[in-house]
DNA sequence: GCTTGCGTTCGAGCGCACTCGAAGCCGTAG
DNA sequence: CTACGGCTTCGAGTGCGCTCGAACGCAAGC
């Protein structure tokens, strides 16, 4: 656990830390899909999918191209996170079903959350017992693995 | 951790943990395919499929019916650990390919083996970070998270 | 002898999550 | 003016890893 270094920290950086994410764009800036594509690591194919599917909503300049500002790139990063967990896309198009509905379905997210915040602790698990395997494996090879 | 009753432990018992499997076959007996999916949760179609593909070579009984040894069971078990971890079924087939070839290929077993364990730690540590945000996000809902 | 239950082979089908490609628009550089 | 790069939409295609179903075999119990 790192100490927080709070007298100095700016606002912009805290607000970054508060959305786990370093490469947001800065506040009142946007960002075009290729450079989402390139800070999140999801394809610019996928982020197009994504708003097909009813994931995303993000505005368009005059000419109609995509134009992510933070409220967009917050959701996408979000998104892609609980996608490297395992989350089906179709849960995913429940919660964010469950966003557009209003306040009244917080209980309801809150319980999806946590339910899945359960499956990744168990999967953090799997992968932990694997490991052992792998690692018990290495060493039949006369491989060394550090602790 | 726990602590080895070191004096008294059974063969038998040392031989699942070397295997990391405590429901593996005892020596000398077999399972059939139900047992070994129950037993291993990978389903009896995939263990069929598995073979068809030459991932496993299980024998058979006269009835041509299969008869899963420990060599059969601990190989199921080591198949769908690695597989767990997100190795492709491509890359398990290098692997038994090179097994089949003999001490000759160790060395790039081993190597392999060792690639595998670092993307493998890779992914809990992607897991751990996605986790932090599900529990910040869990936070903005009020919900709890023990640690 | 017939049913039940478990096994067999093989090919085909499926669900998921992208991923691609064609055709077209827009703004800037030469 | 034209060429180019990067964006747009939309439907179709792909790859992976199963998953299923049809048709059949075999052994035990009634």
């Amino acid at each position: 656990m790192t100490t927080t270094p709070a007298p100095t920290l700016p606002d912009e950086a805290l607000e970054r830390l508060r959305r786990q994410d370093a490469a947001a764009p800065a506040p009142g800036t946007t960002l075009t899909i290729a450079e989402v594509a390139e800070r999140t690591g999801v394809s610019a194919h996928s982020l197009r999918y994504y708003e097909r599917i009813g994931l995303l909503d993000v505005p368009r300049d005059p000419a109609g191209n995509r134009v992510y500002d933070e409220r967009a790139y917050a959701r996408v990063v979000f998104c892609s996170r609980l996608r490297m967990t395992g989350m089906p896309i179709r849960e995913l198009q429940r919660y964010v079903a469950m966003v557009n509905e209003g306040e009244a379905t917080e209980p309801d997210r809150l319980r999806m959350l946590l339910e899945h915040r359960q499956a990744v602790q168990a999967q953090i698990r799997r992968l932990q017992v694997a490991l052992e395997t792998i690692d018990f494996k290495i060493a039949t090879y006369g491989g060394r693995t550090e602790p």
